[in-house]
DNA sequence: CTCGTCCCCTGGGAGC
DNA sequence: TGCTCCCAGGGGACGA
């Protein structure tokens, strides 16, 4: 489900009821998800109080007043959503079977709500000051979004790359945050066939792909993430960037490229659907 | 190292 | 209506 977007979106929604809440205790309903929790997780957490909400790739990270975080990965269809009674209205997305509500924080400010039917997120506690050496993270590439990512660096990051653009910048070691639709999109933007070698990026085209991946991460967040299947925002409201998607879920349409009259493509790379347009993506 | 394939899991939609 | 098959926003474990 989520790329960097949503996991963007989430985390603005999530900010305002979590930062400077208190976790006044955890219910875990089920000893794993993609993998077990660490021992004492829920109990670590207890009466912690949450000082940060930030985000790394698709990675949620709940800094806590004991210098540790709360790092979480949302996997394919993980989804928090919260439980408050102050803006009003119940904020409960309906489309949740509770039978997958696999966690619940009970905060000061309500009820913060994990839900996964097929159980590919994760969480775990991590110390705050050595996130950058912890497994997940030690080995993820550069923020797409950060002043780091431009087309000079894209092209020597890929350069001598025989692997398609697309596995490419599908590989979080490369750039962290990009995913099925996102990266679909960008090569749209950027005219570039996701089969081009990636090491093949002369300096105007990385520049070009760069701004194309930067645009469409901004748009997306822009328009509160894509919701497809089961994403929501945290107040259960959906996103509008599916509307948008030029290439993405739109097997056998026409290319909404300028002057394209080409018709969008679907085909299998590294077991994913790729999306494109063979006319106008070179 | 770098590639491609398979797998984890549940649910929704298409087709028969 | 009900079955089967295919597919899905991720990514880790393999083997070549």
């Amino acid at each position: 489900m989520p790329e960097l977007p949503e996991v963007e979106t989430v985390r603005q929604g999530l900010a305002p009821f979590l930062i400077g809440s208190r976790i006044l205790r955890v219910e875990l309903r089920r000893g794993d998800l993609r993998f077990p929790f660490p021992d004492d997780f829920a109990k670590n957490l207890g009466g912690r109080r949450i000082v940060t909400l930030d985000r790394r790739a698709k990675y949620l990270l709940a800094g806590l007043d004991d210098y540790r975080t709360l790092v979480a990965h949302l996997g394919m269809s993980g989804s928090f959503r919260m439980e408050a009674e102050p803006l009003g209205a119940f904020l409960f997305p309906r489309n949740k079977n509770p039978a997958h509500d696999h966690v619940v924080f009970f905060l000061e400010t309500g009820r913060l709500i994990y839900n996964d039917p097929r159980r590919f997120g994760y969480m775990t506690l991590a110390s705050t000051g050595a996130l950058a050496d912890h497994p997940f993270f030690a080995g993820l590439g550069v923020e797409p979004l950060s002043n780091d990512f431009n087309g000079g660096m894209l092209t020597r990051l890929f350069a001598g790359k025989t692997a398609p653009l697309k596995s490419a910048l599908l590989d979080q070691r490369n750039i962290a945050g990009l995913g099925n639709i996102y990266v679909c999109e960008a090569l749209h933007r950027a005219g570039l066939s996701p089969l081009r070698a990636a090491g093949d990026l002369a300096g105007e085209i990385g520049e070009r792909l760069a701004c194309a991946v930067r645009s469409v991460l901004r748009e997306a967040i822009e328009a509160g993430g894509s919701s497809l299947r089961d994403y929501r925002q945290a107040d259960g409201s959906l996103g509008y960037f599916q509307h948008n998607f030029r290439v993405y879920d739109r097997e056998g349409q026409a290319c909404v490229g300028v002057d394209c009259r080409g018709t969008v493509a679907r085909r299998a790379q590294n077991g994913r659907s790729t999306f494109y347009c063979p006319s106008c993506q070179i």
